[in-house]
DNA sequence: TATGGAACCGTAAACGTTTAAGTGAATAGG
DNA sequence: CCTATTCACTTAAACGTTTACGGTTCCATA
């Protein structure tokens, strides 16, 4: 690897000139500049990250911290969606981006926060975790600048998706559409969760809707077997509710292979409401009728308030940021008035 | 951030000691070491990779390099499937690993292999690019220890999904199944594509069914909307196919849209088989016949050869393995006899 | 003729490690 | 008692950069 003293002794000059001139500094003459820049490429020169990142204390690398067990990991479409649009984005301000692993199992393995250390990464975002972990938290809560999404402590900036009123246009899209007996299996418990649980109990409320405690079930995300045995629960139920709400496009298509197979038609006998807007959900004949999250603009949000606070830590705020998905009108609920 | 000098000084020894003590070096004393590792513990030390990396020439870090164009990225099913299984066989090795970037639009901006060089990655993964782009070609030529998927060079380790068997047992199925008039919208000009079209036909004609040029078509990967259009000429031919070989899952869907606007039923009017077999396929009825690539093997193989090439370059031999995979019986393909 | 200041380049230290080589003391062998 | 060996540790160089600070040379100005 040939390194700036190979050019230097080439060109006859200092390394301290070499470092100089390729960095375009001013206190070194026009065609030593060019004599040097061309000694460099016709050598094959390339800096040595590592090096620099030595003297300057900057990586120029972000950390990624994410989850993957069994149901999600990079297949996850929604972290997917959102990870592509980061990197695009962090990549234009010249960040690379590298996955902090999470095998939690190995013996002796670093945690989140020593690895991000040891990578020095100049700061990191973190998804779909579990966000009360203790390593979780030791992160956030160390110097390096985090952005988190989808989760808010009080001290980092965070990206949400609109669960919020994502759920309450969906509730309101279906009380409006003659709607009553609504159930609803929701993820377990998280933030994200939870707040969709908790605004879809009020917007119930709101409408004057009371539902029986069994039309509430549980089930993990992205769990399309778990989806189908709480469906068959609440298809056996004496007053079978008319539309379910599930925690997301897969656990609805788990959903609708158990009314399915119970011989129900989606939407004439029982209608059903997704979650995240999937990309193949759009192709797939029923269209869901779900709530798209915008991952494009999460991951970009994310990324530009991420170097925001590596670069500009002065003038930027730690904020919270709300980004608005859509309702997606498929054919999988049924007009009932 | 501690480094080795404030552990020295703080134990009364020498910057060297410490950094034999951490890594167990035989010339320490039994309690010497363990002072300096409950100090080390103690001030929250943690190693500075840079400098490490600055010693010893390797950096445990993975350069990984695909393609990201409209239709695949992150979001790609397959290649997800394939960087997750991959990056958890790595990660026991205890290597990171970090993103190439392929912005190809910002002027100025490092090649593959200039940006490989600037992270002294130790190795690099390549898959879902345009093979025979310069740059790609360049990387692959250089002295990076280097695995493929699914593209074969003499110079590098290539692990291959089964195209060429997997094409020829869905063609065998499918002609076992009683179709004679079988259409292939195949995926645009690749080595992948070539070797899946090239099957096709070799297979097609040991069954001695030969088919009209129409009935081959050309529409990129996981493209819904091309291959929507190419299913609607299909459609619009004097004598029909019944039978449709799509490049990918995705592409299937698309072009089941056209088949239902088109008044007509999967697999009654008409059979579709697709490639890849996505996850969700198996939650959505009807279920796709397709043949499904084994990613988890695909990825850990392709990590365990990477790392093999890197830890014992002497000892590993340059090779390509194939990855058979697996096909997926599902409810759109109709027994004609 | 000094003087001041650009303009241009070099010196050297520093970042945090690893490691070959060296040092000194204690121990063992004869 | 002398020498060789082992043990435990230190010295110092090196990896490839950046950058504060100095040092020349040269020219314009007073």
């Amino acid at each position: 690897m040939v390194s700036l003293k190979d050019i230097a002794s080439k060109c006859g000059v200092s390394i301290a000139t070499v470092s100089k001139a390729l960095n375009d500094h001013s206190d070194i003459g026009a065609e030593t500049k060019v004599r040097i820049r061309n000694a460099a490429k016709e050598m094959g020169y390339v800096p040595n990250a590592a090096a620099k990142s030595m003297k300057t204390n900057r990586t120029h690398n972000i950390g990624v911290l994410f989850m993957d067990d069994a149901n999600s990991g990079l297949t996850h479409d929604f972290f997917a969606g959102v990870l592509e649009s980061f990197k695009k984005e962090v990549e234009k301000e010249g960040y690379d981006i590298t996955f902090i692993s999470n095998d939690r199992s190995r013996p002796g393995r670093a945690s989140y926060l020593e690895h991000a250390r040891y990578r020095r990464f100049d700061g990191v975002i973190i998804a779909n975790v579990h966000f009360d972990d203790p390593e979780v938290v030791e992160l956030v809560k160390s110097n390096i600048p985090v952005v988190t999404i989808d989760h808010i402590y009080n001290e980092t900036t965070t990206i949400l998706s609109d669960n919020v009123s994502g759920m309450s246009d969906l509730v309101d899209f279906v009380v409006a559409a003659g709607h009553r007996k609504i159930a609803y299996i929701h993820g377990v418990e998280s933030s994200t969760t939870n707040l969709r649980l908790v605004t879809f109990n009020r917007k119930l409320e709101e409408h004057g809707i009371e539902i029986p405690e069994e039309y509430i079930k549980e089930s993990p995300y992205r769990d399309t077997h778990g989806a189908y045995e709480k469906t068959l629960e609440l298809l056996k139920l004496r007053t079978r509710p008319t539309c379910i709400f599930y925690p997301d496009d897969y656990a609805t298509y788990g959903g609708m292979r158990a009314i399915a197979e119970r011989g129900l038609k989606v939407p004439d006998d029982i209608s059903v409401v997704g979650f995240d807007g999937i990309k193949v959900a759009r192709h797939i004949r029923p269209r869901l009728t779900t709530y798209r999250q915008n991952t494009d603009e999460l991951g970009t949000l994310a990324a530009k308030n991420l170097v925001d606070l590596i670069e500009r830590p002065k003038t930027t705020l730690v904020q919270q940021i709300v980004v608005k998905g859509k309702l997606l009108e498929g054919d999988t609920l049924k007009k009932l008035n």
